[in-house]
This record gives structure tokens, sequence and C-alpha cells, in this order.
DNA sequence: CATGAAATAATAATTTC
DNA sequence: GAAATTATTATTTCATG
């Protein structure tokens, strides 16, 4: 594993803050904001980009306008070995599924699914995770009401 | 509950994709890459905004760099009576935790935290989470490595 | 990291379909 | 009513100090 030295000073981090808390901020609103030069955030910005700290912009899009309203999470028993990740790659190729974590415990993944409503959950499960060999045993939990769904990271 | 009615078309689709992929794509861009006037996007993309479709713009900023290489899930057994969300809330206020989910089962809260270290998630369920009066029980599972971790929603 | 000039984009008003 | 055009203002970008 490489050791990589991301070296971020506190105008660097207040970029951070700032794209994290609206992505579209444009430049010079941003150099405003730090009292800089425009060029001088830009130039920021992309070395951000470069060192793959900034990984990507995304809007966040309400799942009701798509009529993905159901969310669940599913603990997934596999008979991967340790290392291997031959499962878990073929989760994550799942277009409702949206996260797939290694778990320690009893070998398997957590993964974080969305479907128009319980019938979609039933159909991924029937007809998506039964094709995927090697997996023993899944356990469903449904989510009834998210309170808190934010990807934003604490930025010290 | 408000029923609302969403009605988007197939340009609504597409700029919805757009921003998903690259929530800094210029309006000029999107017009070009839909072959429409750059004030009929903007239009759009107002609307969204004000129909709630289009929620935020978020900047994915590694957590490597942050040095918040841990993720844990923990399920968290309240005393919450049904319907009533005053553990959650308290949950949703701790800045490294991303998600709180109330799931069906027995009474209680998913939620998704992100810590620099075990360390650190310790400390947090030593002096965060036991401070909380209604917890009734815990239980951590340690995430060891993610394979996708996205959010972009299936649009069809 | 700042400056300044040229290229490009955003925005608002107006017109057209 | 939604989209295109136009004109104005603002921002990005890049060479240079």
């Amino acid at each position: 594993m490489d050791k990589v030295e991301y070296n971020l000073d506190q105008v660097d981090l207040q970029i951070l803050r700032i794209m994290q808390q609206n992505a579209r901020t444009n430049n010079a609103d941003v150099a405003r904001e730090l009292g800089m030069a425009p060029s001088a955030i830009l130039e920021r910005v992309k070395k951000l980009e470069q060192k793959n700290v900034l990984l990507e912009y995304n809007a966040r899009v309400n799942p009701e306008a798509l009529d993905q309203k159901m969310l669940s999470f599913i603990f997934i028993k596999s008979h991967d070995n340790i290392g291997d990740q031959r499962i878990g790659l073929l989760l994550a190729e799942i277009p409702e599924v949206l996260e797939v974590h290694d778990i320690a415990g009893d070998d398997g993944y957590l993964i974080k699914v969305r479907t128009s409503d319980s019938g979609g959950l039933v159909d991924l499960m029937r007809n998506t995770l039964s094709q995927i060999d090697g997996i023993v045993s899944t356990r469903t939990t449904i989510v009834l009401e998210t309170v808190k769904e934010d990807h934003k990271l604490v930025i010290p």
C-alpha cells in the first residue's frame, strides 16, 4: 500500500469545507470568502483533485422524485476467502447497490440498496443476488425512515 | 404527508444524469451536450432545485486525506416509542455520524460513523453515545474495506 | 501567490414558436 | 408555456511578474 502524504494547510481545509457544502460554488466566490486571488484558489483546487483529495462532485438527487423510496441494508455471508473480493466486486456492479463494504467478523459484506419498493427489493434478491455463486445467506434490514444522510466529513 | 408530483421528462432526467456524474459541469456544457439553449437548461435546473429534485451539490473528499480511515455501522437499540425520533435526532447531531436510519424490527437505529481509527470509535461510544439517555444497547460492525461507495441513483 | 487581459460562461430581458 | 436569441455582466484561464 502506498503511503501518500497529503500535506493540507488551513487554506486547503477551508476550500474542502466550502466545496463539501456546495460543490457548485464558483472559484471567484471561494476566493472572495478566503480573501485570496481567484487564480491561487483555482491552482489549489486542481492540485487537490490531482492528489485525490477531492474525489468527485455529485449532485444529490431526491430518491422520491425517481421513485426509489425504499432503502435497505443487507448483510451477505459469503464463501470468499480472506483477501478475495470476487463477490464484493460482483455486488458492486449492481446499479441499485450503492455501497459494498467488506466487514469484519463472519466473512461477509454489508451492502446498501435502493429500490422503488419492497417488490423491487424482492426482484433484486430473486433475480440478481441469487445469481451470484458463493453467497451463503443474507439478512436484510429495512429502513423505515432516514433521519440523516449526509456524506460530509468532519473537517478539522 | 404531501403527495408531490415531480413530472420529470426525458430532458430533466438527462440533466440529473449529467449532474449526478459531475455536479460542476457548467450550464453551457450541459446545454451543448443536450443540444439546447443555455437559458432553457438554466431554467430547468432552477426548477429542479425548487421542486426539491436536485437537493444539493457535494464534493466527495477522500476520507484518508483527512485521517478518517475508519468506517463502522452501529445498530442502536433504543427506548424510543413508535413515531418518536428523539434519539434519532440526537444521533444526527453528532458530526462523525454520517447517516441515521430508523429501522424496522426491534426498535432501533442503524448509524454510519467515520472516525480516525478504533480509538476514535471508542471515544465516540464512551463520550458521546453513552450520554444519550434511552439507548439500551449497541452492536458495532467494523468495515475492513469499502469496495463501492457511491450515491448515484439509478436514473431510468 | 498576485496581476491583468483575452476567452468563455452566466444571467436577464426580449422575442419567437 | 417553453425555448431561442441577444446583450450585458461576471468568471475562468493563462501568461507573466
